[in-house]
RNA sequence: GGGCGAUUAGCUCAGUGGUAGAGCACUGCGUUUACAUCGCAGGUGUCGGGGGUCCAAAUCCCUCAUCGCCCACCA
């Protein structure tokens, strides 16, 4: 035996024996509850990232610890096929061999995706296995298979049926860069400085910093508290514009501040979410100007027959040109109709976007919704309940807020990557379908599907199809499979958290298998708590939907590692740093022990190096206290360990008894979710009170020959090893591995220490059934 | 703008009413056989500021400051 614990020649070979002896495989025992939990599906986008590798740590305490003390006990792992996200990187390579996702059709794209998504998922299960995770790989699940698609489908179905599924106009978050929309949820602000317009707009002056969408606005608002523009409330007023006069009425909105620019503001409904509230409460016309490609469109002036030349060169000069051009464009048209009064250039603001980043165009599209009230409500009540309970508790309020104020849900994303919506257009009934597909020679063509028919087959169509888009107005059927020949299948998918908001349902096989039956509902579901609204609040909604039971009945949010500069890691901020780093010099043994101790109580924390330098210290110090006692049971014949065993002295007793009150608190801490203080109870008896004082008063009693001593290391060194190992499983069951003593066995299925002091070595529970 | 949280030893953090703690770092001493990735000994702090409740406050309340994060339709 080493004076030194070798990590690298363990860890590989453990985690074969452990996965090649199935250990990581419930046995189904209805006499027995089981314990499960579902790993948080890392995405197929990339390889994990710190926050996957922290809750693989902390899951697999709880894991090992449930599976020792002879729970049959499922941890199941999965990957999400994370739509947009994959998509956005994916195509990000794409634009590295000069190609973009427009030269594919749906199904060519969707292969190539897939093809690249698997190498992600090798990569991640390395991960996984290399984290000592006791994963089930035998129920290991991927969101884009086929029973999880059906089920997702059905799902689908199944709402439509109960009338929660409709189809409407909203004004969407729009990413015309990433080709998407976005759910509120997804989309962050940036603070950022923009110039401020004030601009004449007839007897008024108004702020804005988006010139450009004037020309579809459609009304005036301002305070009806407002006493400078009391006076003008409901009336209608010809303003000067750059394209003629624009017929505005000014509208009261009590939302609109006073003291912000001059107390009264345009309204654009088509590109302004505020807006386009207020253009439902006023019935105002919905007037797109910028298209899903971000460029304004100027067409609608264009065809009218009377208008003047210098109208018809600027909206010429405007026209398919993006946005933010135009805003620069119309400057100097500005100026030269005298309608500027002055310009803020240093305004600061929080603009929306995409989590690639670009700026989002709130645009209005026919989008997919779910009917957000009658699930949300069981939702809400399970955790105010405490059907479902939340640790920390303070998180809770978060839940509660998002609940209360929870918007129906837009379903639809324009993405090939995903769940196709199984609702389908019959061509015949609805003409005005708008379709794009790349024909025989690669090239793509769009139109209205009647023009579309008079030269091309449909399954021509079908065969190079890109995209459907389907007005509002279209009749469809919602159908798992087409429902006959004629009909042309949605092409927008599923927001990825609408499957993987069915996680605990799809993974175990809803809704008849013997393992939803068994598993379900699962125990803890572990996770970061920033995902608490966009996963966690979707799977108890869709659970309870579903199956009419919670999913889980306890959810443990853990804290996000900070970036050592004490801010949140990101990689625009370049501060991101990989635990999975410290494995190669330190072991994992000691990467997991670091995490779980500076992990207190779900509060953020910094990782610093330091910290994984000092459990490596404490895995060699199990080691070498290992090597200690076998090097002294070398050659002696001991009595197996016995509470009422003859010989005790004082020191023996007293050993016993601060084991036990460890073994006492491992749990209680455990059962609390305190990873730290279990981790840190069991780290401070072992070292200060084991090692340093009794290991100690040893070394002279078996020098005299007494082997009583002998029996007693023994006895709470494979106690510490027990309590240990779901902390620290390699280095553990590597000196498991080397004791005589109950090792027909290995450590990961061993039982947990009793916590009353007659147990002896070999007594307490077993789980040998496992 | 609203909400949540943090502020404790040089650093990273525990500690939630009863005379301040851990790890790392630091200082001194110690290597004939478990471990120098070690042992023994040692110092460390007006527990962010101010006010209040209490016999007693790092801990409860109020307030201020700083930092972090979440949410939000101020154009």
């Amino acid at each position: 035996m080493e004076p030194k614990y070798n990590h690298q020649d363990v860890e590989g070979r453990i985690y074969r024996m452990w996965e090649e002896g199935g250990y990581f495989t419930p046995k189904i025992d209805p006499k027995k509850k089981p314990f499960t939990i579902l790993l948080p599906l890392p995405n197929a986008s990339g390889q994990m990232h710190t926050g996957n590798i922290l809750m693989i740590a902390l899951e697999d305490i709880l894991i090992r610890w449930h599976r020792m003390k002879g729970d049959p006990t499922l941890w199941l792992p999965g990957t999400d096929h994370a739509g947009t996200e994959t998509q956005i990187t994916f195509e990000r390579e794409l634009k590295k061999e000069g190609k973009t996702r427009f030269n594919f059709d749906r199904d060519s794209l969707y292969k190539t995706i897939w093809d690249f998504v698997q190498n992600n998922k090798h990569l991640i299960e390395g991960q996984i296995r290399k984290m000592g995770a006791s994963v089930d790989w035998t129920r290991y699940k991927f969101s884009l298979d086929p029973d999880v698609v059906t089920t997702v489908r059905n799902t689908f179905a199944k709402l439509a049926n109960d009338g929660l599924v409709y189809r409407d106009d909203y004004i969407v978050n729009y990413c015309p860069t990433c080709g998407t929309t976005y759910a509120d949820i997804e989309v962050e602000n940036k603070e950022r400085s923009d110039a401020l317009y004030y601009l004449k707009f007839g007897p008024f002056i108004i702020a804005t910093t988006r010139p450009e969408t004037m020309f579809r606005d459609t009304a005036l608002a301002a305070n009806p508290k407002d006493k400078r523009y009391k006076k003008w409330l409901g009336q209608t007023l010809e303003i000067p514009g750059l394209l003629g006069p624009m017929t505005m009425t000014v509208i009261a909105d009590p939302e609109v501040d006073p003291k912000f620019g001059t107390g009264i503001m345009k309204v654009t409904p088509a590109h302004d979410t505020h807006d386009y509230q207020l253009g439902k409460n006023f019935n105002l016309p919905v007037t797109p100007i910028i298209d899903l490609n971000g460029r304004m469109d100027f067409t609608w002036f264009l065809n009218e027959t009377e208008i003047s030349e210098k109208f018809r060169l600027r909206a010429e000069k405007y026209h398919n040109k993006k946005a933010i051009e135009v805003r620069k464009l119309m400057l100097a048209d500005l100026e030269e109709e005298g309608l500027v009064e002055k310009i803020d250039q240093s305004y600061t603001h929080a603009v929306p976007v995409c989590k690639a980043g670009h700026d989002i165009e709130p645009t209005v599209l026919p989008n997919w919704f779910i009917k957000v009230a009658t699930l949300n409500k069981p939702a809400h009540d399970a955790v105010k309940s405490g059907k479902v309970k939340i640790y920390p508790k303070w998180r809770e309020v978060t839940y509660h807020r998002w609940m209360e104020n929870m918007h129906d849900w837009a379903l639809s994303r324009q993405n090939v990557w995903g769940i196709r919506i199984p609702a389908w257009y019959d061509v015949e009934k609805n003409p005005s379908l708008f379709v794009t597909f790349l024909n025989d020679q690669k090239e793509s063509i769009s139109g209205r599907v009647s023009d579309l028919l008079n030269e091309h087959s449909l399954e021509k169509i079908k065969s190079g199809l890109q995209t459907v888009r389907a007005p509002k107005e279209c009749s469809y059927i919602i159908s798992v499979e087409s429902p006959g020949a004629s009909y042309l299948q949605e092409t927008d998918t599923f927001d990825t958290w609408f499957s993987s908001g069915q996680w605990p349902m799809v993974s175990l096989g809803y809704p008849d298998s013997a393992d939803f039956k068994y598993f379900y509902p699962t125990n803890v579901l572990e996770t970061a708590w920033e995902i608490l609204s966009k996963w966690v609040s979707r799977m108890i909604m869709l659970g309870i939907y579903m199956t009419g039971e919670v999913p889980f009945t306890d959810v443990y949010l853990h804290g996000v590692v900070k970036a050592l500069d004490g801010r949140k890691m990101s990689k625009s901020l370049g501060n991101v740093i990989n635990p999975e780093d410290y494995i190669p010099e330190f072991g994992v043994d000691a990467l997991r022990m670091g995490l779980a101790v500076g992990n207190g109580n779900g509060h953020d924390y910094a990782f610093p190096r330091d910290k994984v330098i000092a459990y490596r210290n404490f895995a060699n110090k199990v080691w070498n206290a290992g090597r200690f006692i076998l090097l002294n049971l070398e050659g002696n014949s001991i009595a197996e360990f016995d509470k009422k065993m003859p010989g005790l002295d004082k020191t023996d007793k007293e050993i016993i008894r601060k084991l036990n009150m460890t073994i006492k608190t491992v749990d209680r801490e455990l059962e609390k979710f305190r990873f730290s203080l279990a981790a840190e109870a069991i780290y401070s008896f072992f070292w200060h009170e084991f090692a340093d004082k009794y290991v100690e008063s040893t070394k002279e009693r078996i020098k005299n020959g007494d082997i009583i001593a002998l029996s007693v290391l023994q006895h709470v060194y494979l106690t510490c090893l027990k309590l240990l190992h779901p902390f620290m499983p390699f280095v553990t069951e590597e000196i498991w591995g080397l004791f005589k003593k109950e090792t027909d066995r290995p450590l990961i299925v061993s039982s947990w220490p009793a916590r009353i002091a007659t147990q002896s070595v070999a007594g307490g529970p077993r789980c040998d059934e496992m």
